[in-house]
DNA sequence: TACCATACCTACTAATCCAGTAAGGAATTA
DNA sequence: TAATTCCTTACTGGATTAGTAGGTATGGTA
């Protein structure tokens, strides 16, 4: 398990997928602009979350990436797991017997710490943050905005695109 | 809140320093030997460590490095804390207006998530880790077999060096 | 006292990873 | 057909990691 910035825009930008899971895909230029991230990172790193299934690209006008699963089967940890691959686990298992076991013992204690990290962040799902009080109202207040604009630019993408450039 | 190779490295030492707290100090060449980290690197870290009052050193012969405070005083999130230095916190705050709050919305959530996970950290200590069922045992074990042969060749030193040097 | 083991400090370096750039192809809709 | 978007690959500057090298300071021991 490890932790860095990359996993926090898989998961800030998942957050983002969950939050609109009812309006429609979201595109990347759209998370690009508001999170201001570069969009062809934002492929690389979303090239991975598909792999996992954890997202479903959408082609075309109109289009971008919805969510793999329903936002309560989505954990934290899986999303990090995605992209930021394994910390290299020592050595230990057999090469050399391991210093007459001391090497084992701390490296035992590691995994247990890990574990127990990993089943924190596993229990831990993109629907119980964006279900927390508060943030549905900003969500849907923001949905509404778009959706209002939306009637007259068709596509989300519009919107966005106008946001982005501040008018 | 990050978590890479370079905080295993001094979770794990740390978790030696505790597992060898009553035995006096433990040099950083003994457990470069038994972990196989750098000597230099080791030494890099622990200067952070020391910053924090994580540890103290003892110098001269006989010397090394032992726990600043109890090990149940010490968390997991201090230590890696200490090593390494957060993430760069999203630099919404101020510049423009977060495009109409759904940068600041994401940014909130996984504000939330940082601190949910610092928290979960924070309550684990390096004791909870050296107490648990079967550590101790070997622990002890290794202490003695250690404490046979420091008889014969005082310091403790003196058996790893021996160790390290494959005899 | 001389010697040695250790902490402690600073500067340098090779390798790796992060984050981004660039350029294009493939699928879908209008 | 044209526009939009996903999807893929290759390249790049900069940061970080992990290690090297070379010292100084301090304390225990012969």
């Amino acid at each position: 398990m490890k932790l860095s910035t990359k996993g926090r825009y898989a998961v800030t930008a998942m957050m983002d997928l969950a939050l609109h899971d009812h309006t429609g895909p979201v595109t990347l230029a759209d998370i690009s602009n508001c999170q201001g991230i570069s969009l062809s990172y934002l492929e690389q790193l979303f090239a991975k979350l598909r792999k996992e299934g954890l997202v479903e690209g959408v082609r075309g006008p109109g289009g971008g990436y919805r969510l793999g699963r329903p936002a309560s089967q989505i954990s934290i940890a899986e999303i990090i797991h995605a992209v930021d691959e394994a910390i290299d686990v020592t050595r230990c298992l057999g090469s050399k017997d391991c210093h007459g076991g001391e090497k084992c013992l701390t490296h035992q204690l590691w995994e247990d710490l890990s574990h127990r990290l990993y089943e924190f962040l596993d229990g831990l799902t993109l629907a119980s943050f964006i279900s927390r009080p508060g943030v549905r109202e900003v969500s849907r207040r923001q949905d509404t905005t778009a959706s209002r604009i939306a009637t007259m630019f068709p596509p989300r993408t519009a919107f966005s695109a106008m946001v982005a450039q501040g008018r």
